[in-house]
DNA sequence: TCCTTTTACGTAAACGTTTACTCTTTTTAA
DNA sequence: TTAAAAAGAGTAAACGTTTACGTAAAAGGA
């Protein structure tokens, strides 16, 4: 049995109200009592237990955070910048990995709300209509990171897709190129996926700029998912001198691929990635990339977790962060890339 | 205010301790009090409040995760492996991202006790001397995870380094590699950095090779150290044929310098990474690596953690999981490969 | 000096559960 | 039938805190 506030107090010989307010900084104590207080829990290495604290003061000082995937540099990426300013403002994270599946989701909402969390971080990845309602149900503040919903219209930080879509193939066309390739996510992803591709067509467009079909796919934001639909888009044989995958480690797919058909990139290829994780800076040649700034978004997302419970009367909080390009190696001029297929 | 055991009890006309019993799955109560019981927890919203049921049943069915570094794909690998276990046996899990630094860590060890887990997994990392005591200090168990300590035996789970080094570097020699350059992690090491170098040393003397010192690295298993560290052994312009990272990212440094230079992987040179992540997958071309078996590792963590909250009188409770080398891309026979400065 | 305010505590209730004891009532066994 | 055992349920104490309220003494003000 460990120490507790009862302990203390006998043997400082004061009252448990009274320790309870020394370790709490509150005042109604002299100086002597304090110090002596002090003492005795220095002696018996008394810490306070947070699960009581939680009953009576119902809070917890803990965030939940529901991520799709965890062994990927986005999601840990996300998750550093997370728990760097929860542990500032003394709360502790617990991670949940869902895999994407609804079910699995349902029983992480369920246990954190058992467990009383202060706030919930919904990261990256779609919301269904009955987590939506969970997220509802719940009495803590929550927020997405990553995502947002349409039907659901909770606190979000996250880039603007449909913006950083037409960043990177305005990139492209500055440096040149026309003929484009696409590697997209799923177009039924309203939120990561569409407007990606839409950002993308739009600036074609605007340029004047025509799209060929056979040389757009959209994946799962995943390495193999990028291999093979860049695979496929070369079995069309059209032309083509650039490719824009919407994920880094989708473009390290790309890279992979063309390294195993013995195309050179960037020398027959422009490959532009998105996110900006360390795959971009390891691929070889280095990525060049559009930023996400996930930590910052990271440490976004528990700001507002903790100002929403504040204010509790919260204006609107969502957070569009900037995207930038980083420049590095995977991207030529046009008149510097061959292009394959001409 | 939420719904408590309180109102259940009263709205069904029973008693808090039969919906207790209910709610829990014991006996003492009729089929058609259940019955009643249940419908009203279902109308009501009811959720158990775990917070409260931590406090008198003094478990709160949550786990402690110190990691020093949450954005690589090591850790987050080794986490998924955690959570997944965790999850199966109804446990969640606070991670801490102590990036190597003492007063992190013991803030974390301070802030898990607190929060009274059920458990602590330290992972990948050396084990000062104050938080060794402080993991004393804990009621809970405390298991190790791809690392272990000297001086504070308690259980881990881990990957025999030395052995593992031994086989990689078999490995190498077995195809025919002679001059083999070494990229270690640090030396004062004591768990993953000096035995990996004692197993390259003991195999390549053991095979009555010689190992020239100036292309031998030691760094901190990060891309970047890798990349420098094989700057450095460049300059040496001895000749070599292979190089031994002995982690995945490291690897990838190498392979990044390579490129960057001018040497081609595998054909002037072979490389052999450690770990088995993700980067061995992705990189160009695909790293032969020692797989190290991250999921498992997690995994056989947590276990560890609830059998020995079990049998609280435990034998000697340490695994070593088995390494194995993965065959991909990097490494050619001696007789394919030009090697170095020859 | 006397009254008022402040300081320094202590008491006890609450937070939402689980569970050891009760006490009936029903079932079982002989 | 009747005693014993089992089932069905309630009461209240505990878990370790925080905090509203009370009270006596000390300090302050005139």
């Amino acid at each position: 049995m460990s120490i507790t506030i009862k302990d203390v107090a006998r043997q400082a010989g004061v009252s448990i109200a009274t320790v309870s307010r020394i370790v709490n900084g509150q005042k109604g104590y002299g100086e002597k009592t304090k110090e002596r207080v002090l003492k005795t829990i220095e002696e018996l290495g008394y810490t306070p237990n947070a699960i009581a604290r939680g009953l009576v003061g119902r809070e917890t000082k803990s965030i939940g955070v529901l991520l799709p995937k965890l062994s990927g540099l986005f999601a840990s990426k996300l998750l550093e910048g997370m728990e760097e300013t929860a542990r500032n403002e003394g709360y502790s994270l617990f991670v949940c990995h869902t895999d994407s599946k609804e079910d699995r989701a349902i029983q992480d909402l369920q246990v954190l709300k058992e467990k009383q969390v202060d706030g919930i971080i919904y990261a990256s990845d779609q919301l269904s209509e009955s987590q939506g309602q969970m997220l509802n149900s719940m009495v803590c503040p929550a927020v997405f990171v990553s995502t947002q919903s349409l039907t659901h219209p909770f606190p979000y930080v996250k880039v603007d897709d449909y913006q950083a879509a037409c960043t990177g193939t305005r990139y492209l066309i500055e440096k040149g190129h026309k003929q484009i390739a696409f590697i997209g996510g799923s177009l039924e992803d309203p939120i990561a996926g569409k407007p990606r591709d839409e950002g993308f067509r739009k600036t074609m467009k605007d340029h004047h700029l025509k799209v060929e079909e056979s040389l757009t796919a959209y994946g799962d934001f995943r390495f193999q998912s990028g291999k093979e639909n860049f695979k496929n888009i070369l079995k069309a044989e059209k032309p083509f001198t650039a490719v824009f995958a919407v994920s880094d480690e989708m473009a390290a797919g790309v890279l992979s691929e063309a390294y195993e058909q013995g195309i050179s990139v960037p020398d027959d290829l422009a490959v532009l990635g998105y996110d900006n994780t360390m795959a971009a800076e390891m691929a070889i040649p280095p990525l060049t990339t559009i930023a996400q700034p996930l930590e910052e978004m990271g440490q976004k997302a528990v700001e507002l977790i903790l100002s929403i419970r504040e204010n509790k009367g919260n204006i609107n909080k969502n957070k569009i962060v900037k995207h930038r390009i980083i420049e590095r190696k995977s991207v030529l001029e046009r008149s510097k890339t061959k292009g394959l297929f001409l």
